[in-house]
DNA sequence: GTCTATATAGGGATAGAC
DNA sequence: GTCTATCCCTATATAGAC
């Protein structure tokens, strides 16, 4: 691996461990076993590297965002293994949802970046949801269904920062994850028929 | 108006606009014409001045989070009105949210107390919304309602940033409030009965 | 590519005069 | 209570040798 790619590596990580106000290029530098100064042939800024990452995680995001043809969407296994892939990728750039209104107010590519990713998903999960009403398995009113994504989408967007406001940092990340991921089909179930609530059952008995 | 209480003032004022971590004491101390070493003769540091900030606001949630008995919660004009006072502190100190947790990591006491506002803010959400099971206008089982609270909370705390994140940050602040009331109004909506869902949207109409 | 050494800047905070 | 001056520290970033 070669430095270039360690460095973005190391500091992802602390970045997630510590939160990224509380890194610096000295410590990633540290952590590493490099001089500051090699850091800095490789990277003009702290704020590059942060960039440099960002790509990795909107080229992720947008990967799990784009319809799969071999997902249908239609069963409540396929729902649960979808939004674990979401909050799989959330999770692995989690620093970035920690501190993202700081982040997005210093870097302003990063602002316009993420907004669209937003949009993306809102308009995701509002697709994925109107499919689920045609085919029965949910019902809502259009007005609903709308609400309901943006719900979903705030869900998803702010459900780790809740869980450390309100809980503490220091517990099992998978947990964490199947946590959010039952948080976000919580706001749908009660529209869900059924079976489908059923089976929604058993995978979060399995999961929790 | 005492110094002391003007740099209270002003840091608030700053840190609101300007976002906490983009505010030094320097800043501060300019705003006000005073010096920097006059600010210190005041506050030992700068977070105890974020420190006492937070103080006035821990009283004045609170206060709004014990039940008021002028308001018995039935109708949704009194729901409105309970939620714009909610936002209304929440506003005013949304320099608190945008930061959370690098606040919460930061200043150990104010994670403690944070948390426990949060706790009281579920808990109230959860009662109100019980109540208005028990009279009638909210269809809900238990689970569900138990859910639509967390929903609530969560929503309630992080509106304002993911209205940030997703419009800018520059628009309207009465606009924005009723967004975000409107917003958590709509959780608990498809549950309510016809009348209190038809009142609501007259109130909507009104406000947004 | 990597190191050492260092420049630069800014923020938090204090000392001591008035 | 308030000011001026200043200290200390840390963070980002660069220069130049190897």
């Amino acid at each position: 691996m070669k430095t270039k790619d360690r460095i973005i590596a190391t500091a992802l990580r602390l970045f997630n461990e510590e939160g990224e106000p509380n890194v610096t290029t000295n410590h990633i530098a540290d952590e590493m076993d490099i001089s500051p100064g090699n850091l800095y042939y490789h990277y003009r800024s702290k704020d590059d590297i942060i960039w440099q990452i960002f790509l990795d995680y909107e080229k992720k995001i947008n990967q799990v965002l784009t319809p799969d043809e071999n997902l249908n969407y239609t069963s409540m296994e396929d729902m649960w293994f979808y939004l674990h892939m979401i909050f799989e990728v959330i999770s692995e750039y989690r620093f970035l949802y920690r501190n993202l209104i700081q982040l997005m107010n210093r870097i302003e590519f990063l602002k316009r970046h993420f907004r669209r990713i937003l949009a993306r998903k809102s308009q995701t999960a509002l697709n994925i949801m109107k499919h689920l009403a045609e085919i029965g398995s949910l019902n809502a009113d259009d007005e609903t269904i709308a609400s309901l994504a943006d719900q979903v989408a705030l869900t998803a967007t702010f459900w780790l920062n809740y869980s450390i406001a309100i809980y503490d940092d220091n517990f099992d990340e998978e947990k964490k994850l199947s946590h959010g991921i039952f948080q976000v089909i919580r706001i749908v179930a009660p529209f869900l028929n059924e079976e489908d609530k059923e089976n929604l059952n058993q995978l979060s008995a399995q999961y929790l």
